[in-house]
DNA sequence: CTATAAGCGAGACGGTACGTCCCGTCTTAGA
DNA sequence: TCTAAGACGGGACGTACCGTCTCGCTTATAG
């Protein structure tokens, strides 16, 4: 197989071939209408209710085709997702880490409280329970990039002493974005503002009394 | 298995109709028989793999059985553990919060790591993710449960001084579990004993630097 | 309903028991509540459609019940029609062979095109074919009484020299109810009064042509 | 088989599609098996235990692939007689209607007393009570055929002046046809030589006594 | 400037599990 | 003792999708 390099999932990819080289503007055409049919369908019935035959159908393409490109239909729409709607979610720093945190948890809470983006994050963490390959591409395509994008900001604030050195900047990573994952999937409470704003005050004060002095 | 009284699942159970009336005890063993199997089933092929079919051939019910009593395979398996494996993880008071959360904190990751209970409570909680009675049943009865355990380690802190009375205690309880569950359902990093350690240490201390003076 | 006697199917009931003496006065409500059930049913949905769920369900009574006193719902059925509808075609004499068959043969085509017992005698024939019980309570009970009145139509006939005695009863008065049972089963043409008039002077004088002198 | 032209049921199938169009290698394959399967259960289990599962199982079909063409059990059995065992029962002229009649009513005597073909039959006609599609079926495909070959027999009569004109030959169908169908289904009189000639010659001569000369 | 081979649509196929209907049996409580 | 009630084990139903498999058609370059 030629492979050249237009495939956007280098080394994790779900794609099991890439797009070869001769017969690119077909392909693009089928997948692209394969994709825009999945998130159309998984706005409109949901994951759980999302079939290949049903993204074959709404796309004019053949299952085959769906098939020979992606092997099930998580692929295809976490695919999907990555492609069209990998959108980071950037901050500008403001010099102040908690600022920045805050802003970061508030929009990252935003647009999974606003857009499609929550419902399809669950469905695909929850795909990811039944499915370690999609386990892994999520993680490594999607998770991580948001991960590193906060581990980036958390950085910045330890560069400028306003982080303590010893603290485990993982750790500190999964304290934002474990309890933001955390009322998504369980949904004990909501994602708005004034959660951002406490959650990110209280990890970086932490939760015992400050020693008087 | 405790199960002393007659109607465990009171107020939110996801059984349609009681056990009540006339007649019973055929009833009994043909339940307990269906827990058997589904959770047998579940720790040997995992949640995805499990079909309703197989519970009604392994337990020797009728998949009508079944669905008279559980309107899907989660339901069943919601119920199973919910009956059969509700043992509270209890943490006796060492009578410092700090101890008393990290044991807590432990205790839950040696078990979701070493137990059948991770992948089921991962499958438990992807499978609420498309079924909102799911959900609500697997919150109330099963995460509200394990959280105000933790909830009440706090407010026994917070009563010995402990803890800021500023801190909002929900809050709070997420930036214990929410990591837990985060590495739980997400697989990017261990739950092992000094992960436990370092979240709650981290999580009553602040990531900011303590002001010297 | 006449129903003197304590027990209309004397030897070949399809009823497994008789009714007890004892407690005569349920049974007997029960009973009639059944029967009623069934025939409403029968003419509300048809015999296909009809089950011994939907007749509990409807008389009130206990599946036990009707399964206590009656093997099939073909056998409820048959019984309910053996009781409550068993008007047998009897024709008045009028003394010539011919016209008294026409109008036997007439009126029957007419009960058969014009009532529901069109329908319900085809179902019972067709279940006739499936259950070998059935269809000798069918032939016995029901079928042979319709035939002993036309054969006693022939053999009056007969004495009065009407019919040449050369003649096998048994065939002719095939030759007269099997068209008629070939019409309502099969469909094919309409069993209207023309039939019945052709088809006695057909049968009564023979297809051959008459020797001229 | 005869089967020579590739389309079999052309107007009155109960197929609901066509094999038509681009694939149709593996269908024929499967086509067979199906109907091989089910007339061997329909031999061995008889009609109303035959299953679409078992004829599903025994062909190594899946029932998708039955129900994707046939609608019910019914049609499948049908399709199944009409493609593989549409013998007709054709008898040489002898020259004389008679004759040619008592052959033609002995050989459909014994084919449905000696051959499988009784208790299909038996099992079609009652099936046509409850399904309209089958009865049209049946009628149009089968009833319909052997009827115009007997209706062919009646016609050379009359035309060799062996019939009276006056006859209704529908009618005089009738009495040939219907008794035979009247003990096939109803079972009060066997289906032997005997009765054949019996029937043959009481319909041909009439049951009125001749006239003296 | 074809030819040719890959990708494509179409859709039948064997298959699994679904959730439902009704079966006929059973157990129970009450009249 | 019989009844109403209804849970039970069971068989088959007809359906939805699965993932695989031909089958011809389309089409874009390679010869």
């Amino acid at each position: 197989m030629p492979k050249s390099q237009p495939s956007e999932l280098p080394s994790a990819s779900i794609r099991e071939r890439s797009i070869g080289g001769k017969t690119r503007s077909r392909s693009e055409k089928a997948h692209a209408a394969i994709f825009q049919a999945a998130l159309g369908l998984l706005d409109e019935v949901g994951y759980a209710a999302l079939s290949i035959e049903a993204i074959a159908e709404r796309s004019g393409s053949a299952k085959t085709t769906i098939y020979r490109w992606w092997p099930s239909k998580a692929a295809v729409v976490l695919d999907a997702y990555i492609h069209t709607r990998a959108r980071q979610i950037a901050v500008k720093s403001t010099g102040t880490l908690s600022d920045d945190l805050e802003r970061f948890v508030a929009a990252t809470c935003r647009a999974l409280r606003e857009t499609s983006a929550g419902p399809a994050m669950a469905a695909l963490m929850a795909e990811a329970q039944n499915d370690p390959k999609i386990a892994q591409v999520f993680r490594e395509k999607w998770i991580e990039g948001r991960r590193s994008v906060l581990k980036g900001i958390l950085s910045d604030g330890l560069a400028r002493g306003e982080l303590s050195p010893a603290i485990d900047l993982e750790v500190l990573a999964d304290c934002i974005y474990g309890p933001i994952w955390y009322r998504l999937l369980n949904q004990h409470g909501p994602l708005k503002d004034a959660f951002a704003k406490t959650l990110v005050r209280q990890v970086m004060a932490g939760a015992a009394p400050r020693v008087s002095g």
